[in-house]
DNA sequence: ACTTAACGGGAATAA
DNA sequence: CCCGTTAAGT
């Protein structure tokens, strides 16, 4: 410092003059906005080293809230690297959930709760509803679970509770009861649900001066990144918290903006600038990622959506390979042209951890695993079944959560019979009234039966050995290590024999405890309160290593922060991406642009974009053709190549011809038909191989052809125009 | 009384 | 395809 240039600060090593000014500027309210690969994350984690290092504020002052756990860890390393010593450890850092949780843990008892409480995932979430909907008598073919922890959940992140519902019509009515009784039922488990750990500390901080008052000069510096993707709840904490100090510096781009469904909020980035008018704003325009190519073809999907401020995206990485569009017969097809194509680049010396494969939906990974496997190309899944939502991994931990938590019912539900020990769905209910008389929980009414000697009947028997060994564990429980307790219960339950019942999923289910175990031994120190409670709230992207050389699959929503040198995105259809559901409400369908635009921008070197004439599993039948994705109209020729792929895949007009819209939205464009095909004549189909043509007809302003291909394949009825097909010259 | 095997309906994204 | 429900089996 002294004299020194102050370009040549160590900390500001490697920026450029837009992200030195941003990580150098003054305390106090300050928005980043940064488009894809500007350096965001890096900004972030050098301003944060900034105020460690240069201004000398202690770590324990700063809060820093990131998307993922996983960036968390990744920010903690860089800090290490960044300051080269061990300041970085005493920084809170985390996501809102994670860091919620630990401050609710901690301030439990004025919300009259168990330090101890158990974190409520979808399914115990949706345990808990079904429960609520059966005691109300409510009809769930009307009144469907799903659609009302939506609606709770919706209320939860916009801070209205249950008493303050806002009811206009009968419906409203009872969602209100519904939610006013879903609480209920979670707190007489000890429980609090996701939605809950923000909107619990939201309100803490509004109904209790002195806590908020100890969180605001305990985090006096708080820094967000991805804040396009708070919920108000999210927002009111923080604005609660940098109220006084005004140090609040976050991280934002609206284009990125892809959790609405969640309650997220972009017009957040508005109401910071309402709330803190002195804010200081910084533009970060530089691409440090995608070639100019990529880029182009993204800016020009996310300029089509309104509302948005329009930047200036440029990189220094000129020109570039062209994005490849490529249709497929089916997703068969497709899957076969992506693991195809993904064995021709490894051959060119990429490594498979260069590359990730993209989808809109859970669902379109099984197709692409399979030719994966097929190709024998190293691969690995994010999401799907996830490892903490399986069932065996559920199990052992609802063990865990009931030892920690008697109060979870849920929780003991689930493993009161399982392994199958005899106390089936009519002793339950019976254990239930007990609970229910003695108002405590099922554990507790349990353990007090077996106490009072009070259990006779055939099912006494399997009543009291189970309450035995809860009782062992929960005593156990202070003596043991969380490795140890689930060895016990393992052992105790007999679980390896009814997991491994010599099928392959068997040894599946059982490889995955030892996975789950091996998890737990390499902390052998953790608690089990906060063992269970990083387990609840782990994303899969979380348990992304590096390490790992092989292709990934992701959904485009996990694949948010992350990039890779190859980018295939497949299943870009109508129907698909813009999903379905989301194409009767136009900021959906931006939302859905959005998500392409995330997709695409991941990609450094080379984007793939691949879309199915026809895709099986849809609702409405393999009858339907698919339309490629409105999106793609968007992206200029110049930079999109389309392969002819295999031989027979070249068909002249193609664009004109199966181009469209959503079926039945207007602008569907007309092209008149022409005839290619008679009978008699011999024809190439990319998936169905060569046939010959019995039958060709004009109809409507598409060409009808019926052809009979060899192989087995029969007879099938094709569209001209969409169909992977070509005439053979005759001879 | 419980368990298991077979069947039919509904399917986004996720901390 | 994963689920919840139902009917038959132990």
């Amino acid at each position: 410092m002294h004299g020194m240039n102050p370009d040549d600060h160590p900390l500001l090593q490697g920026l450029n003059a837009q992200q030195r000014a941003a990580v150098t500027t003054s305390v106090g309210p300050v928005l980043v906005l940064a488009g894809p690969g500007s350096g965001k994350t890096r900004v972030l984690t050098h301003r944060v080293a900034w105020m460690l290092g240069e201004l000398q504020i202690p770590p324990w002052h700063i809060l820093a809230v990131t998307f993922t756990n996983k960036a968390a860890r990744e920010m903690r390393h860089r800090l290490e690297h960044l300051l080269g010593d061990e300041s970085a450890r005493a920084l809170t850092l985390g996501t809102f959930h994670a860091t919620c949780a630990r401050i609710l843990r901690r301030e439990a008892d004025r919300l009259g709760l168990s330090s101890s409480y158990s974190i409520f995932d979808t399914d115990d979430q949706l345990a808990v509803m079904k429960q609520v909907v059966g005691e109300m008598g409510l009809d769930e073919k009307r009144y469907r679970p799903h659609a009302l922890l939506n609606a709770v959940s919706s209320a939860k992140n916009e801070l209205i509770r249950a008493t303050d519902y806002p009811i206009r019509t009968y419906h409203d009515e009872i969602v209100a009861r519904v939610y006013e009784q879903y609480q209920e039922v979670l707190r007489r488990n000890g429980g609090l649900d996701f939605d809950d750990l923000l909107m619990e500390t939201a309100m803490l901080f509004q109904s209790e001066p002195s806590v908020l008052t100890y969180y605001r000069e305990r985090f006096e510096h708080v820094l967000v990144d991805e804040f396009q993707d708070t919920n108000m709840a999210q927002y009111v904490i923080l604005r609660l918290l940098a109220r006084e100090h005004r140090s609040l510096y976050v991280v934002a781009d609206e284009d990125q903006s892809i959790y609405s469904w969640r309650g997220a909020d972009y017009r957040n980035i508005s109401r910071l600038r309402q709330d803190f008018p002195e804010l200081q704003e910084f533009l970060l325009e530089q691409n440090y990622r995608s070639t100019q190519v990529i880029l182009d073809g993204a800016q020009a999907v996310i300029a089509r959506n309104a509302d948005r401020t329009p930047k200036r995206l440029f990189t220094t990485r000129r020109g570039g390979t062209p994005i490849v569009l490529r249709e497929a017969y089916d997703e068969r097809e497709e899957a076969d042209y992506v693991a195809k194509e993904i064995g021709r680049l490894l051959r060119t010396g990429y490594a498979p951890g260069d590359i990730a494969i993209m989808y809109r939906t859970n669902a379109q990974s099984r197709a692409l695993e399979e030719s994966l496997i097929r190709y024998n190309i190293p691969y690995r899944l994010i999401g799907a079944t996830r490892f903490y939502a399986r069932k065996e991994i559920k199990d052992v931990l609802a063990y865990l959560r009931v030892i920690q938590n008697p109060d979870d019912d849920v929780s003991f539900s689930r493993i009161v019979n399982v392994p199958p020990r005899g106390i089936g769905r009519r002793t339950l209910a019976l254990l239930s009234e007990e609970a229910q008389r003695e108002r405590s929980s099922l554990s507790r009414a349990l353990l007090s039966l077996t106490a009072q000697g009070g259990l006779t009947g055939r099912t006494s028997r399997s009543l009291t050995a189970f309450a035995v060994m809860l009782q062992n564990w929960i005593r156990l429980r202070e003596e043991l290590s969380v490795v140890q307790l689930i060895d016990q219960v393992l052992a105790d339950t007999g679980y390896e024999s009814y997991t491994r019942d010599g099928s392959e999923q068997g040894e599946a289910r059982w490889e995955n405890i030892l996975a789950l175990r091996a998890v737990v031994a390499e902390s052998p120190l953790i608690q089990l309160s906060d063992f269970l409670e990083d387990v609840a709230l782990v994303a899969d992207v979380d348990m992304l290593s590096d390490e790992v050389d092989a292709v990934t699959l992701l959904t485009l929503h996990s694949a948010k922060g992350l990039e890779y040198p190859i980018v295939f995105l497949t299943g870009l259809e109508e129907g698909v991406l813009p999903h379905s559901r989301s194409m009767e409400s136009p900021s959906q369908v931006a939302e859905e642009r959005r998500l392409l635009y995330v997709g695409m921008t991941r990609a450094k070197e080379r984007l793939v974009l691949t879309y199915a004439f026809r895709r099986g599993w849809r609702a409405y039948g393999d009858g339907e053709p698919s339309v490629p994705s409105r999106f793609l109209e968007d992206i200029p020729d110049e930079v999109l190549s389309r392969p002819a792929g295999s031989a027979s895949f070249s068909r002249p007009r193609w664009k004109a011809q199966s181009w469209g819209r959503a079926p039945g939205s207007s602008g569907r464009k007309r092209a008149k038909a022409v005839q290619r095909y008679r009978a008699g004549q011999r024809v190439h189909h990319a998936y169905y191989g060569d046939g010959i043509v019995i039958e060709s007809a004009l109809e409507g302003r598409d060409e009808m052809v019926t052809v009979l291909f060899g192989n087995g394949v029969g007879v099938k009825t094709l569209v001209s125009s969409m169909a992977p097909m070509e005439p053979l010259p005759d001879h």
